[in-house]
RNA sequence: GGAGCCUUAGCUCAAUUGGUUAGAGCGCCGCCCUGUCACGGCGGAGGUUGCGGGUUCGAGCCCCGUAGGCUCCGCCA
């Protein structure tokens, strides 16, 4: 046995006790006379105390003791004399007078400080066993554990069966790049990893399993992202017999469960729900962040007549102008940061301008649009804007809303970023479902209707004639988002479950019957057996775990993540192979060496 | 595919306008220390300033290229 107690253990009601304890040297405080050892393990911190006069031999050795020393130490729980206690340890009130000490591994000198959270990342991947040693990427990775038990646990009791789906499975010809993994047997064909469960969810419902769910696994291969890794872990649900506000209401108490268990707060349910339309017309983003105002607001009518040409033509057309009013932001955007936001918006998203008034206090409008105005235009605009001095005003005019709600979208959450709104809010859940997003976008490089979330998302009932009719952008889809301050944790769908519609819809996209035979076959058939009614949701659990603990990166919650170009830097991978190894697979690379 | 920022000791950073021997804290090594807990004291080692080229009497600093890291755009049904 190598120890009889953990390292958070023990207590005064434990002095006397003779205690065997094991886990690596946090620090050693060498005195000559009396060496103390901070022990750490996964629980906790116990100080050891070596003393010459009691234990000449032990205390030898532990002279050469070094951070990181994986040691185990038997000894006897004693009381710490009086003002000695350290406050700042759960064990600070006792320390063990260590008789035998036996160092188990010695360990070389670290290539950084474990405790210090200023390491770059880069060398914190590389040694990630080190880095996970540290008491932040513990909190993380157990917390990440509690959110799993909670999940399991909730969905355990409301009847749902966890079934394992296929990692190696099809290419899917909609949606993200994917990863290919020859088959030896079949030479010259390939699986995919699965950008996610979805065909075989929806078909445990055809086979009757009424209530699935899974913790799986999913492989995207596009770039990466503080928020996006090419493999990531989603919360997997899917239900017969269910609508989408039961869906809406049991993923509520799941994530009620899961931030009571984690993090001990309970959040307010039924969230709020708002379409799809509303977040963009009033916050220019299918994901809202409600922690702050900053709403835009449609000022089309008031430039209906102006001499501003850029806004009278779009406003003539039945066009978009919106603006938000950032309040107090004059003091804090000069000239040349106003320029710089111009440019930010012209590169990043490829819009035509970015115009503002800007308002000083004790000073006149400045803005470079402001001299086409008029009199009452400028009257109207300040009253409907809560224009006052102070503020910045910023606008977007464009003949799709889209465009509009892109630019100002971002735009306001610069704003509130440097307005300081979130300061405050750092600690606030704000949840929030998106609902009634269109089924379908018309995709220009493409040429044809894409669908928005994918092509078994049911069309809502009274949007059926609009189908029918093929006015496409007019037809909303019977799906929902579930947004935690401006962040997309995950996003569902009550599907399409009857041969008919599912065929229209694959035709919609473009899918002729053939490819469908081809890709399709097997769901077609399933549908033509008496299918149920179903839809579900599923949740990305790497980003619910980031902001539970409140972390900037997914990488913070993922034990042995991959950096921004996909490496592995500690392990290099990915890797070249053998010309044997692809000889095997039949397959042969293309790529160029240098 | 594109944009921005970054790269100086093991780690985190500094180095004035381009100027003489590139510094600090922590860590590391050695010695001392019987109540520390960020222990303390004394001494010491440690540098191809990512790499390659250019400008210059002289480059950590300026220019070009390149590699690596991070963030973002595109992409992510």
């Amino acid at each position: 046995m190598y120890r009889t107690h953990s390292c958070h253990q023990l207590r005064p009601a434990d002095i006397g006790q003779s205690v065997t304890l094991a886990g690596w040297v946090n620090t050693n405080r060498d005195q000559g006379g009396v060496i103390f050892v901070d022990l750490r393990d996964r629980e906790g911190v116990t100080q050891i105390v070596f003393r010459s006069e009691e234990n000449a031999d032990a205390t030898v050795h532990a002279h050469k003791l070094r951070s990181e020393d994986v040691i185990q130490i038997t000894g006897k729980v004693a009381a710490r004399l009086p003002g000695t206690e350290n406050a700042k340890l759960a064990t600070g009130a006792i320390e063990i007078i260590a008789t035998d000490l036996k160092v188990l591994n010695k360990a070389d000198v670290p290539p950084f400080p474990l405790d210090d959270p200023k390491v770059n990342e880069d060398l914190r991947l590389e040694y990630r066993y080190l880095d996970l040693r540290t008491d932040h990427m513990q909190r993380n990775l157990k917390l990440r554990h509690r959110i799993v038990k909670a999940t399991r646990d909730y969905l355990d009791d409301a009847g749902f069966l966890e079934i394992e789906t296929p990692v190696l499975s099809n290419p899917t010809p909609e949606g993200a790049r994917d990863f290919l993994v020859p088959s030896r047997l079949n030479p010259g064909t390939f699986y995919a990893l699965p950008q996610a469960p979805q065909q075989y969810k929806q078909l445990l419902q055809v086979a009757g399993l009424e209530k699935y769910f899974q913790i799986a696994r999913c492989f995207r291969d596009e770039d990466l992202r503080a928020d996006r890794q090419p493999e990531f872990t989603q919360i997997d649900v899917e239900a017969s017999f269910i609508t989408d506000v039961e869906i809406q209401t049991l993923i509520e108490g799941m994530l009620k469960r899961i931030f009571k268990e984690a993090r001990g707060v309970d959040i307010p349910t039924p969230f709020p729900r708002m379409t799809y339309a509303d977040a963009m017309n009033r916050f220019g983003s299918d994901k809202p962040d409600l922690r702050f105002g900053l709403e835009l607001v449609d000022l089309a009518d008031i430039f209906k007549e102006s001499g501003f040409k850029v806004f009278r033509s779009v406003a003539d057309s039945g066009g978009v102008i919106k603006a938000l009013n950032a309040k107090g932001a004059a003091a804090l955007l000069s000239k040349e940061q106003l320029k710089k936001w111009e440019e930010w918006v012209k590169t990043e998203f490829g819009a035509k301008g970015l115009a503002y008034i800007k308002w000083s206090e004790g000073g006149e409008w400045e803005s470079p649009i402001v001299k086409f105005f008029s009199d009452a235009e400028k009257k109207a605009l300040a009253e409907r804007m809560g224009f006052a001095a102070g503020d910045v005003l910023f606008f977007g005019a464009d003949m799709k809303l889209e465009a509009v709600a892109e630019v100002l979208g971002r735009v306001r959450l610069r704003c509130a970023d440097i307005l300081g709104l979130l300061a405050a809010k750092k600690d606030e859940l704000n949840f929030l479902w998106v609902v009634d997003f269109p089924l379908l976008a018309f995709s220009p490089e493409d040429n044809h209707w894409v669908a928005v979330h994918h092509p078994f998302t049911r069309p809502k009932a009274e949007d059926m004639p609009a189908l029918e009719a093929g006015e496409y952008a007019k037809v909303r889809a019977v799906a929902y988002d579930v947004v935690l301050n401006g962040v997309e944790l995950g996003g569902g769908s009550i599907r399409i479950h009857e041969k008919d519609l599912q065929t229209k819809m694959f035709e919609v996209l473009g899918v002729g019957p053939e490819e469908q035979q081809l890709k399709f076959a097997h769901l077609l058939r399933a549908f033509s057996f008496g299918a149920p009614p179903h839809g579900g949701i599923a949740l990305g659990l790497d980003r619910l775990v980031m902001l539970a603990v409140g972390a900037e990166s997914i990488r913070e919650v993922i034990a042995f993540p991959k950096n921004n170009r996909g490496c592995d830097l500690m392990t290099h991978s990915p890797v070249e192979v053998d010309f044997k190894q692809l000889r095997e697979v039949y397959i042969s690379s293309t790529a160029k060496k240098n």
